[in-house]
RNA sequence: GGAUGUUUAGCUCAGCUGGGAGAGCAUCGCCUUUACACGGCGGAGGUCAGAGGUUCGAGCCCCCUAACAUCCACCA
């Protein structure tokens, strides 16, 4: 009899069992073994802090995956690896030294990247803490990080096929940028806000007859510095007599073109704008169409440049509040309306982003998107999306998307391979460095997101497309991530993927939602509600956060998850602790699992076997459709309440008088069963299921040696297991509803076959507390179970017959529900033959219960 | 402006080919029973947002409406 401590202890639980699978190759994968292959790679963190719980949501989830196929006997490659994250590194980096009062400038580019490497080697080994702290099964020879040897190659690769094929452009364009951190974004680095703005009515006087003059709006009065023109719509009768007039413009006096162009919208404002081709993007088309001058008013840091005259290095909203006052003291000033209006900021910094002209690097999207496109029509199932609502996002995102502005302003990340002749001017792109005396790289660096959207492949060391990882794990089985990133990541390594290796990268994609607190709320740090797993698993166990993570929720949905999440887990964990207890202190210690032949077994036995089956099916194939939460819930049901609540407490009864032979069959079930939980629950909990394994007589080294369970195949009769089952439960409530100890004392009457009454008498005394049972003919008075009449009564009063008139009464619902259906000939006619039957045979079984109320 | 989701018990949410409304928590009552008081047992609690339609049959399918949420686009 082996004997485990009373309560779940987490903290002993997990002691070495990640050195454990770790050193027996447990989360290895095996390029060489001929099993099929299940092939992950992690979202990779940045390399800018600790990991969050939303970080403990997607990689748990992949590893409750993956750690189910590794038991589903695949080779599994769990793949870990980490981001550079150019912009949020760097931006955190820079405000460190900032608090030291180091500016990145004094210390230079080559000083300033050595501390960046630093500080990655710093968060990158907390970041390896933290996975081993929640148990991820990654494969730690094969990680990799974004700015590495082999995946800077693959970049450069990259880079030079779409750069020669024509795909990578540089051109000057208004770009989204960011006067803070001093870098262009791509558009969906911008987040739009509505947010409470003014608008700006002000004269513009006529070059010629200065005493007339256009009213004419604006919400960015700074950027009138930079205007070259002043636009109305061709087709507007108000303004066609002032063609070509030259226009005043109040700021600084400048005589500048009153022209026409189809994109003013003659109903919006006065019906006439003003046109700032340098910073405003429909302005720059404008520009470009009637030739103007693109007139830069703003320096790259945000304030205001020396077109800018008096407000020259002024902050631009600064200058806005005093330029509108000097318009006004000016008498130019016609208005101002309170609007909300939407305003771009940066996703990074949270500033107010500048729309401006500058030459950047662009990828061109369309025949990127179009080769997606080509690839998903041949073979439409190649990459299915759960839920499958969101590869119309996708592909809707892939439809109109714009081109991708690539470069960076920054220093950290991987410098843009094109090299300028500084005799000839001519530029190269090399994947090789050339040498500095003849050649002057690119100052700026890629996006991120260009280097991470070559994970699924360039990680599998891609692109020598005959080593044996990457034929053998790609294309990845399965991309897990939040639906946030769908556009970020999964469409660029989609369209990336498809360009450079004609595949799509996986076969799954698996969308989860966000976390949020207990009340629904975002969680943020202004909220004050993050939460850090470590903090998690010391409170309550590794086990316990891994459930929740992996369990709570719906695909595709953001779940809420508080204390009261995972104090339930814990209930649930200490649960099956303490029934394996149980089973382990019964069970001899020496003990070596026989299966028993299903003629052996009793009628309890086949009972918990036909509900483990149906839990097993139901289970599997949720887990195959990434249902994760609702696989588990079929377990926790099975655990709770067949396992436990029914079947351990039918047996404590069965042992009392067991003999011998029976002893035995009752010990191969409860083992069976038992291995088989814990298997089961092992993806989710992988170390409280091995440390109650390691504790079973007789058994391997790991669950991970264990063969995954299988159906228990033979006929396996459960109705008098049920029926029992449903008499216990009206035992008690009858206890109950006469205001009797559980302990009370019984009388009652049966009616039924010698077999079942020698099968359940042991039962039935027991929950009667009674060793006399009366065997009553058929009686109205009885409860029926299948053919088997219970009648009950305290020892102390007369029969309830309110318990009797209350079944009745249900029974002739329920007839007369049948009746119902089965008399509508239309249903009949109609429903599937299955249905019918199923329903006949539940009209004749309350029928027949009936019956026996009257006699 | 466009799209997508959500609306089911007091709360948080399940409900997976259309065929008898479920869980956890909270609540009420009983029980220290030899695996577990981090427990057991029992009870109460729901016009499935509203209106219409399809169907023999709708929480589930279709249409409309409302509220909330998210994403995309954006007129100066």
């Amino acid at each position: 009899m082996k004997q485990l401590e009373k309560y779940y202890n987490h903290d002993s639980v997990e002691q070495g069992k990640m050195e454990f699978w770790s050193n027996n190759g447990y989360f290895s994968c095996d390029v060489k073994s001929k099993k099929p292959s299940f092939s992950v790679v992690i979202p990779p963190p940045n390399v800018t802090g600790v990991l969050h719980i939303g970080h403990a949501k997607n990689t748990l989830t992949i590893d409750t995956l993956c750690r189910y196929k590794r038991l589903r006997g695949y080779d599994v490659l769990f793949l870990p690896a980490m981001d550079h994250a150019g912009i949020a590194t760097q931006a955190k980096v820079e405000a460190n030294l900032r608090e030291q009062g180091i500016d990145k400038y004094q210390l230079g580019k080559e000083k300033f990247l050595d501390i960046v490497w630093q500080w990655k080697e710093k968060c990158g080994s907390y970041i390896h803490k933290q996975w081993d702290k929640i148990g991820l099964s990654v494969d730690k020879n094969m990680e990799r990080f974004t700015l590495d040897e082999k995946t800077s190659e693959a970049v450069n690769l990259t880079f030079k096929k779409l750069y020669d094929e024509g795909l990578i452009y540089q051109g000057e364009r208004i770009i989204n940028w960011d006067p803070k951190l001093m870098t262009a974004l791509s558009n969906i680095e911008v987040e739009h806000k509505d947010i409470e703005g003014k608008f700006y009515y002000f004269k513009y006087h006529f070059a010629s007859h200065p005493e007339d003059y256009l009213t004419i709006a604006t919400t960015r009065p700074e950027t009138m510095f930079g205007d070259t023109a002043i636009v109305y719509n061709p087709h507007d009768e108000r303004y066609k007599k002032y063609d070509g007039e030259m226009i005043i413009n109040p700021v600084n006096g400048e005589k500048i073109p009153f022209i026409a162009d189809r994109y003013v919208d003659k109903s919006f404002g006065t019906g006439v704008m003003k046109c700032t081709p340098a910073h405003d993007p429909h302005d720059f088309e404008i520009g470009k169409r009637h030739n103007l001058e693109f007139i830069k008013c703003m320096n790259l840091d945000g304030t205001m440049n020396e077109r800018a005259l008096k407000y020259n290095g002024l902050d631009r909203f600064e200058c806005r509040d005093k330029l509108v006052e000097e318009l006004k003291e000016q008498g130019d000033l016609v208005k101002i309306e309170d609007i909300v209006h939407s305003v771009g900021h940066s996703e990074r910094s949270h500033c107010i982003i500048e729309p401006m002209l500058s030459k950047q690097w662009f990828v061109k999207m369309k025949p990127l998107a179009l080769k997606v496109f080509k690839l998903m029509k041949e073979d439409p199932k190649a990459m299915k999306f759960f839920p499958s609502r969101y590869s119309k996002i996708f592909t809707r995102w892939l439809k109109t998307v714009d081109d991708w502005c690539i470069s960076r302003q920054l220093w950290w990340g991987h410098k843009i391979p094109v090299y300028t002749n500084k005799k000839t001017g001519e530029k190269i792109c090399s994947i090789t460095l050339l040498n500095e005396e003849e050649f002057e790289q690119d100052q700026d660096v890629l996006d991120t997101w260009f280097s991470s959207a070559l994970a699924p492949f360039a990680f599998l060391n891609w692109p020598d497309k005959n080593n044996e990882y990457y034929k053998k794990y790609y294309p990845n089985s399965v991309l897990v991530t939040a639906y946030d990133i769908i556009f970020f990541w999964v469409a660029r390594m989609v369209f990336q993927g498809s360009y450079l290796t004609d595949k799509l990268p996986f076969h799954n994609v698996f969308i989860h939602g966000l976390i949020r607190d207990e009340f629904g709320k975002k969680m943020s740090k202004s909220s004050n509600n993050g939460v850090d797993p470590i903090k998690i698993c010391e409170q309550y166990g590794v086990d316990a956060l891994r459930y929740a993570m992996a369990n709570t929720g719906t695909p595709g949905l953001d779940c809420n998850i508080g204390n009261k999440t995972y104090e339930n887990v814990v209930t649930f964990l200490n649960k099956v602790w303490n029934a394996s207890r149980y089973v382990l202190s019964i069970i001899p210690e020496d003990y070596k699992f026989a299966e028993a032949k299903n003629s052996e077994l009793s009628f309890i036995d086949k009972y918990i076997y036909h509900q483990f089956n149906l839990t097993l099916s139901s289970y599997i194939k949720n887990m195959d459709k990434f249902e994760l939460g609702q696989a588990t819930k079929y377990l926790y049901d099975f655990v709770y309440n067949d396992f436990c609540g029914t079947y351990l407490e039918l047996c404590k009864i069965d042992l009392k008088s067991a003999d011998e032979k029976r002893r035995q069959v009752v010990y191969s079930v409860l083992y069976d069963i038992l291995k088989n939980i814990l298997i089961m629950l092992f993806p989710n909990c992988p170390f409280i299921c091995e440390e109650i394994y390691w504790n079973l007589p007789n058994n391997k080294k790991s669950i991970y040696e264990e063969d995954y369970p299988s159906l228990r195949k033979g006929k396996l009769d459960y109705s008098l297991g049920s029926n029992l089952v449903s008499m216990i439960r009206d035992i008690r409530a009858f206890k109950t509803s006469n205001n009797l100890p559980i302990s009370a004392k019984i009388q009652a009457k049966v009616y039924c076959s010698d077999k079942d009454f020698n099968e359940l008498e042991k039962f039935l005394k027991f929950y009667l507390n009674n060793e006399e049972i009366i065997i009553s003919s058929s009686d109205k008075n009885l409860i029926y179970y299948g053919s088997f009449g219970l009648g009950l009564e305290t020892l102390a009063s007369e029969q309830d017959e309110e318990v009797i008139l209350r079944r009745i009464k249900k029974l002739e619902e329920e007839v007369a529900r049948s009746e119902k259906i089965l008399g509508n000939e239309n249903f009949l006619k109609k429903a599937p033959k299955e249905k019918i039957e199923l329903e006949k045979e539940k009209y004749l079984k309350y029928k027949e219960e009936l019956e026996k109320y009257k006699h």
